[in-house]
DNA sequence: AACAATTACGCACCACGTAAGGATA
DNA sequence: TATCCTTACGTGGTGCGTAATTGTT
């Protein structure tokens, strides 16, 4: 029995599924399956009833959910009294991001971070992938937050899922788009098309997507203007000058006030998975670690 | 971090030893010191303080001892209020045990057990080693107790060391023996040597370790009588007929009363390990899970 | 020299993901 | 059929023991 064990147990006991403790701890539903398996088998006895609807934690199952809990939040205790004692360098974090994810996400997240180890010291660099990556390469960051695929990833880095978002077809909120909540690739090629610029992961993302379908960027599309930041492009897409694609994230705040319409492709899967990227032989210190579990460990979503 | 990296630390920091706490626990040396590296690096910090006699803890590693005593005391009261909630199939347990330690070893530890664990009943069944095998091939028996090595281990079973303990040649407290603290080999050849019967743990054993040294048995020595039960030959050795062999274990009543003169056998190693044995493939129930723990576990000695 | 911890290395096991399978509404 | 959990299987990472090394008294 181990300290991620318990927070599994938890996060299944908390909602009651499997695979929704899946999604939400970044882990295949069969490996959930198997690691409560593990469990009952350790303790002798079954923990969650079984039904087509989720399951349910048995009495014996509660018992242990309690006490689990409780040896979860003594943990974190003592982690925090680690926090404490620590000297100064190991306190300090530098992370790097790229655009969608380093604008959209993760300063919020840095604030709940720093409520629970208040004695962190994070900087945060967004530039583009591409620019992280070297950044990260010469020792210039701790950790990275990028999105999957990794261009010319050479194996030197270390990777793990922290958060998935889908990549929505942006536009102006009116005609001919505002009618529609889905497009097709075809109808896409010939919209008028703002991207970002080389070395963005959104748009080697979006390129590594539509390569499989037999389409290619720049040539097979109305590309109208390329620009270097989504908030360029967004104003651009709000002052109906053209369509972008952008992680939903992105755009939360302007679906909410109606100022952009969103559009999902037709018969395509653009899931982002965004990651947390170190390098493989680097000597984490104890803030970066902390930072990793917080953000790939369970609990409420870390992102908001 | 889980449970057993706890126990791990709680022994290192009680005994202040990595060697010592390897021995406690049945593990090799270089494994306790890997252990407590992961967990330094789990934590960012280190935690023992290290130094030619031993190891002591730093002060976050005090914090973190702390911490993880009362761990390990929450998740044993958990363990329990399973205990009491499970039905009583899973509170049987058949235990089967070679003579020396059945007899010598286990009826103490079977005691310390029932302190703790109430609600288990026990039966334990002493034969020799062969007996055993066969019963627990049959399912007669959920664990066994033996000493290595296991004659015909087909590999369906699992074993765990759980004890080491010393060969002795046992002589009447009389000359020639009395003066000596060691036998030589050729010496052993040449006395009147009592020997168990075949089928025994402890003659396989015996025979197996002078194997190593070209000697065999009975031919290469002086057999004056063949016996069933230890305890039949140490009333044998203490009536002065012949010497023997037995396991330190058996004798210590012997040895503090003066009855039995125990000796080293020079330039040789006898050491036995004693383990317990189960079926690979079976499914232990609750009882034996936590027999096994205990046994194999940390803390103070389980064998008296 | 003796003792304690570390490093190196090979092996076995375990946790994971993918894919296929069963059960239930 | 859709949803949810289980089973099967191949793979990579990790923990282990053995043996050799370092370091201190």
């Amino acid at each position: 029995m181990n300290i991620s064990h318990f927070e599994l147990l938890c996060e299944v006991a908390r909602v009651k599924s499997f695979s929704k403790a899946a999604k939400l701890l970044h882990l295949s539903q069969p490996a959930v399956s198997s690691q409560i398996h593990s469990i009952e088998d350790y303790y002798g006895a079954k923990l969650f009833e079984r039904s087509t609807s989720g399951v349910t934690l048995t009495p014996v199952g509660e018992i242990v959910y309690q006490y689990a809990k409780e040896i979860l939040r003594l943990h974190e205790k003592l982690e925090k009294e680690i926090d404490d004692l620590l000297n100064t360098e190991n306190q300090k974090l530098i992370i790097g991001a790229s655009s969608t994810i380093g604008n959209y996400a993760i300063p919020c997240t840095i604030w709940t971070f720093k409520e629970k180890y208040p004695c962190t010291q994070i900087k945060l660099e967004v530039k583009n992938t591409e620019t992280i990556l070297s950044m990260l390469a010469n020792d210039e960051l701790d950790l990275a937050l990028l999105e999957e695929p990794i261009p010319k990833n050479d194996g030197n880095l270390k990777k793990q899922p922290v958060l998935n978002d889908e990549l929505l077809v942006i536009t102006p909120p009116k005609k001919p788009w505002v009618d529609k909540t889905s497009i097709t690739l075809e109808e896409l090629k010939k919209a008028p098309l703002i991207i970002r610029e080389q070395g963005s992961g959104l748009r080697y993302m979006f390129e590594k997507a539509i390569s499989g379908l037999n389409v290619k960027l720049p040539e097979d599309f109305n590309v109208i203007a390329e620009m270097g930041s989504t908030e360029a492009i967004k104003s651009a897409v709000e002052a109906g000058l053209g369509v972008s694609i952008c992680s939903s994230l992105a755009i939360k705040k302007e679906i909410r006030s109606g100022t952009i319409h969103p559009l999902r492709i037709e018969n395509a899967e653009f899931q982002v998975n965004y990651l947390i990227v170190y390098k493989n032989d680097k000597q984490l210190n104890n803030a970066a670690k902390r930072f990793i579990r917080f953000l790939a460990g369970p609990g409420k979503d870390p992102f908001c």
